[in-house]
DNA sequence: GTTGACAAGTGTATTTTGTACGCATTATAA
DNA sequence: TTATAATGCGTACAAAATACACTTGTCAAC
């Protein structure tokens, strides 16, 4: 019994989560430098164990804020990861989450306990990531694909509501892939993700545009 | 430092698999019941704690094995569970499979080392399940259903190939929901999930019905 | 003020897809 | 040979996706 035991002795749970925002038609995600071993010096997500104390939502925004001093972020959960080696100290299986937030409503800490020089980093233009952290955002930015066509989590990024052009250059940027103006309207109404706030508007020179809110609950689509 | 560090000492991780098959019409479910604490005599899933020197799929695969006898099958991760009270002995966070299997293709173990009275239960009738089993069996389901819509998870139920109306009744009872048959056909081949072999047929007393099968690689779909 | 440029909103014609059925085909059994 | 039953195939209509034209509101130049 002693033996088998130790097959599964020394075991551990991180909570990893990839912070999305888009500036100016950039997707970028948030990372952080390690200031300890293993991965010192290297960029990874934000992350670390999970306490006993906590669930894994719980777990993953307090390493977000211990981290980078970002809290109130909502977060979905989306994989777990534990190939064998994927940390070299002990057996660790990873939870990742991923969210999405307007980056100039937080300030983001440049300097922690454990980490330094946070930063959003375009997607294009990641560098080499500690641990598995880049199978970890691959596989986190397909989920927030995903997401944009059948969730309302892009009202994190626009809490106070958002435009027709503001909203196709977001879902172009995340995408990757132009749409025509008119159709993405059609489309995007189609999803049942956005109301019309009929009452106000915005502009930055020309036509004032329409502010739409996004959904506080989304109904399910039907499968098949 | 000692303080910190017991807030995440003595974690773990449970693979746990929910098992599926569709028999006359019926989706059911692979559950076992336990022979040891915590829970004992209650009715589980298939799973248990994960081995130091496997991946996560090859712990849920060694599991399944050992619980039932079954091997072979084709699995997928769907979501960790790690509610902070999901087990009593100890802080443990699972991590879900989803798969499905011609239980005519199987022999399960009726008794192994660790539990007893392996069996299929009709998902409508599920008796109370030990430890988080039935939030897990719950979200597993949600996942069969939208999984065998968009990949071809279904060729382990029908590895030798199908008829349109086998798979008209699968779906059926896995979406729990009826379809008309020529409408069902069209949609079915739209979904690029199956291939025609126009070689085969199969018969149980009328016309006899074409042979699909379901295809190796799916090309997945556009977003948006 | 009138006018042009720009970017926003609205609309329409065409194609593609989804839905509701009808009819023909091929087996078994009387 | 004929009735029955279940499968394959087809068609008419409605809904949705796509391509593209037109109208409207604000700013800035004159």
């Amino acid at each position: 019994m002693e033996v088998r035991n130790k097959l599964y002795k020394n075991q551990g749970i991180h909570v990893i989560t990839a912070l999305f925002t888009v500036e100016q038609g950039v997707t970028k995600v948030l990372l952080i430098k390690r200031k300890n071993e293993p991965f010192l010096g290297d960029w990874v997500l934000t992350g670390g164990a999970l306490y006993n104390n906590e669930d894994l939502e719980t777990g993953a925004l307090r390493e977000l804020e211990e981290k980078t001093g970002i809290s109130g972020v909502e977060i979905k959960q989306f994989k777990a990861f534990g190939k064998v080696d994927r940390s070299p100290v002990m057996r660790m299986v990873a939870v990742g989450f991923i969210g999405i937030i307007d980056s100039k409503r937080v300030k983001v800490l440049r300097e922690t306990k454990n980490t330094s020089n946070a930063d959003w980093f375009p997607i294009d233009k990641i560098p080499p990531l500690g641990f598995d952290h880049e199978e970890i955002l691959h596989d986190a930015l397909i989920e927030l694909r995903k997401q944009i066509v059948k969730s309302n989590m892009l009202k994190n990024l626009f809490p106070d509501g958002v435009t027709m052009p503001e909203l196709q250059k977001t879902y172009e940027a995340i995408l990757d892939k132009k749409f025509d103006r008119r159709n993405f309207r059609k489309k995007i109404l189609s999803l049942n993700l956005i109301d019309d706030t009929n009452t106000s508007d915005k502009f930055e020179g020309n036509k004032p545009a329409k502010v739409y809110m996004f959904k506080k609950k989304i109904e399910d689509k039907d499968i098949f």
